[in-house]
RNA sequence: GCGUAGGUGGCGGAGUGGUCAAUCGCAACAGACUGUAAAUCUGUCGCCCAAUGGGCUUCGGGGGUUCAAAUCCCUCCCUACGCACCA
């Protein structure tokens, strides 16, 4: 296959920092790489257990679209292996053997998702999906022990995250060390040029580059993006354990109102990272909120192109419209879930049988603390056997909003 | 294998027979203030019950002692540290 490869100057340098952490061995060498003419391969990996991809993740997928309109071979690897072993850190979890049809369902929920990104449809230069069962799970001990010979206890121990348990002293599994072995051996089967992950993925990345010089003299490089955090206090803007993700499949609206959820230090690297503005675009919205402009505003305009990429330009406007509406005039949302419910249920047995409440005692608690309003008459509701008798729009909380329809 | 210290709610970490549904911190949730931001203040934070009260299930698993156990005993499982071992 003779792909045609673009080597544009401009594009190229940008995929070079935008959203870079580092480049190994370095920049410079990989820019030459690029500039050759040669048609590359680039993979990334990807893991099977999670159908939930989110904002954080869209930043290497990005990068991955500017490298595939180039002409160059993208793959994507899905870790069904390395997932079935489970994460040893988190033992409560039980080490789940995902099926095949398991795997194809997540898969199927990833490019949707990625699709909007990637484009999965190219038939002149496709993107290839490969499992890494495939050659993991044909290993012998023999060759396991042989991966091992490769790396010390110490470069092992060096890892932050290793350190800082043995400091604790928390617990520390040998089977960990199997980890960035059987990742960096799928460098080796794959026989890339190029591996792009978050920083968290380095040491991994790595493993992967020195057993591809061991195995194949081959130069993996390694491409390592910035992942999503607060400038100002470090944090994660991303992290599903905080709630703060925003899934790549979540609703318009639900896009729209997370991402002004967001705290304002973020915007400008959310635009960077997460969108396809060029970083000219980037850099004038900066200079207005340097200027004093309201960051709301430029907030509304990230969310709105956030929305725009998954959804659509009608879509983003309407989000933008409706969460104007909802927040800013306090209006009642255009469009609201409809539930219908038996004439005289009570309130606290359908907010729980709904799931949009956890607990009738949660739901007490929020009528006692004045969280649910009646948006059409506006007023509180408090009592705990208040019975819905007619159709009524209820806010409960920040952002939930139901109408019971009888 | 031996010894020592441990295993408590989403996390960290108190509590060592009744006053423990379990101090406190973080996270989370709600209210106020706002821009559904941040910061701040206040409150909530196992489940269930027409309920300033009552019931149920929790403190690694199982069994026991007691009127009464997270707290005592037995047993099993797990972790850290030290000793031993180190082909």
């Amino acid at each position: 296959m003779t792909n045609k490869i673009s080597v544009d100057n401009k594009e190229i340098d940008e995929i070079l920092s935008r959203s870079i952490d580092t480049i190994y061995p370095k920049k410079e060498s990989l820019k030459e790489l690029l500039l050759s003419g040669k048609q590359i391969s680039i993979y990334v990996g990807i893991d099977p257990t999670a159908d939930y991809v989110h904002l954080g993740h869209s930043t290497n997928y990005l990068i991955l679209e500017r490298l595939h309109k180039l002409g160059h071979k993208i793959i994507v690897l899905v870790g069904d292996f390395t997932a079935m072993i489970g994460d040893p850190s988190d033992k409560t979890s039980a080490r789940v053997q995902l099926s095949r049809e398991e795997i194809n369902v997540n898969l199927k929920s990833f490019k949707d998702q990625i699709g909007k990104i990637l484009d999965f449809e190219n038939k002149e230069n496709p993107i290839e999906f490969k499992f890494n069962s495939e050659w993991l799970s044909g290993l012998s001990f023999e060759k396991i022990v042989e991966l091992g010979s490769n790396f010390t206890v110490q470069q092992m121990l060096e890892r932050d995250m290793f350190e800082k348990r043995i400091k604790e002293s928390k617990p520390l599994f040998v089977s960990e060390f199997f980890y960035p072995l059987l990742q960096g051996y799928d460098s080796v089967a794959l026989k890339v040029d190029l591996e792009i992950g978050g920083t968290d993925q380095t040491f991994n990345m790595l493993a992967g580059r020195t057993l591809a010089r061991r195995y194949l003299d081959h130069e993996k490089m390694v491409m390592t993006t910035t992942l999503l955090v607060n400038p100002v206090t470090g944090e994660k803007l991303m992290s599903k354990s905080l709630g703060t993700g925003i899934g790549l499949n979540e609703s318009a609206e639900s896009m729209f109102g997370k991402t002004m959820a967001m705290t304002d230090e973020g915007v400008v690297q959310t635009f960077i990272d997460c969108t396809r503005l060029s970083l000219e675009e980037i850099e004038e919205k900066k200079k207005r909120l340097i200027a004093g402009e309201n960051p709301r505003d430029i907030k509304i305009e990230l969310a709105h192109e956030i929305v725009k990429m998954y959804h659509g330009e009608e879509a983003a406007v309407f989000a933008e419209e409706s969460w104007k509406n909802t927040f800013s005039k306090k209006e009642i949302p255009s469009e609201v879930q409809e539930i219908k419910v038996d004439v005289g249920a009570l309130i606290a047995d359908v907010l729980v049988a709904n799931n949009l409440v956890e607990s009738k005692s949660q739901v007490r608690r929020l009528l006692e603390e004045g969280a649910i309003k009646d948006l059409e008459k506006d007023e509180k509701i408090t009592d705990h056997l208040f019975q819905i008798s007619a159709p009524i729009t209820l806010k409960i909380g920040k952002k939930i909003f139901v109408k019971f329809v009888v």
